[in-house]
DNA sequence: TAGCAGACCGAAATGGTATTACGGTCACTT
DNA sequence: AAGTGACCGTAATACCATTTCGGTCTGCTA
């Protein structure tokens, strides 16, 4: 039998994402986890605790995710675009992220806008973290890397997340690449 | 004595601005604008078309705001910046704007809703304007002017509004200038 | 007699309250 | 010692009585 911490996470996750924050009780998961209501308090200091931990498990995961779309022959533009474009595709493919949004926008759950900053600046950190490596590389400037890594994830939610609802049909993959190419991008490299 | 239409107006300007479009009743309007309520429905066919004509006037004074911003011996940037910036400034100083944007964040008024959306939409296409003069003048590339009046805007929406929200103080605008200049606008000149 | 005013209408919001549900604890079981 | 679930106080919910408000329409005024 699986170890009774991750018993629980897994129960917890499952909650998250078919109910959201707000709906999920801890009975719910102790039941699901086959677990009394009181050994959740024995690994996790209370709801949100717990919620923080399931969260996390699933940045790193979709961390590992947008890794995979590395290709090694590639220039640092076509990985980064390949790994922000999985970033986005998970961020609305995965379940526990669909529901945390729509919960957002719905219920207006504190702790869920803060666990969504929480992942934000934790995207905008791995973003980062590739530019100071391609800095270090020698295949970009010297540059501001939160600033970029800032500007350019903004810029990739406003293309792909945000222009469809203000326009009927979205943009094609290829205009997406082709305006970034020519301005944050080609401001990067050497 | 003003044209009653215009009363009217102003009065619903006012209650609009200071209690916003759910809290504003058009008892309210018409005692302010010394009217009978049924004549308010002379004019205006329902409290929704009263809205939206009192925040078009906004809409009209912000372009005209914006437009005062333009120096003429200045590059397009310097004017684009500065016109962008203006915008922004009326934005979080008009006492209509702010109560638009605080009710949409607090009540949802969906009302609210539909006329900042119509609102973005219509400062998008007087950027775009602008970029299709520069592109007419010969000063800029031809290009998707729409898309990168879109992408111009968010930019600074997310530098100016958001990115103070996630860090604790504010981008100096000269970093705004220097991180816009290389990518955004370096992209559109000849 | 044309145009304005404000009493009036029904739907929708509000407020107050009785009831339920939930997060977290702890005495008890195994 | 580890785990459980009945229990507690608070906070959310459901319900209903009352009020509010957008919009109409008849009568009044100039």
């Amino acid at each position: 039998m699986m170890d009774r911490r991750e018993e629980i996470m897994s129960a917890a996750g499952k909650s998250f994402a078919m109910f959201g924050y707000k709906a999920t009780t801890m009975d719910q998961v102790a039941k699901i986890a086959n677990v009394g209501k009181g050994t959740i308090y024995t690994f996790f200091s209370n709801k949100e605790e717990l919620f923080h931990s399931v969260v996390w498990n699933m940045v790193e995961e979709m961390k590992h995710v947008s890794e995979r779309a590395t290709r090694d022959g590639a220039s640092f533009q076509e990985n980064a675009h390949a790994r922000i474009m999985q970033l986005l595709k998970f961020r609305e493919t995965h379940q526990l992220f669909i529901k945390l949004i729509e919960e957002e926008k719905e219920l207006r759950t504190p702790a869920v806008g803060d666990v969504l900053a929480t992942i934000e600046k934790e995207i905008v950190k791995f973003i980062a973290g590739k530019i100071d490596r391609g800095v270090a590389k020698g295949e970009l400037k010297p540059c501001n890397s939160e600033l970029i890594a800032y500007i350019l994830f903004k810029s990739y939610l406003a293309l792909v997340v945000d222009w469809p609802n203000t326009h009927d049909q979205q943009l094609a993959e290829e205009q997406i690449t082709n305006v970034l190419n020519d301005t944050i991008f080609s401001s990067l490299l050497v």
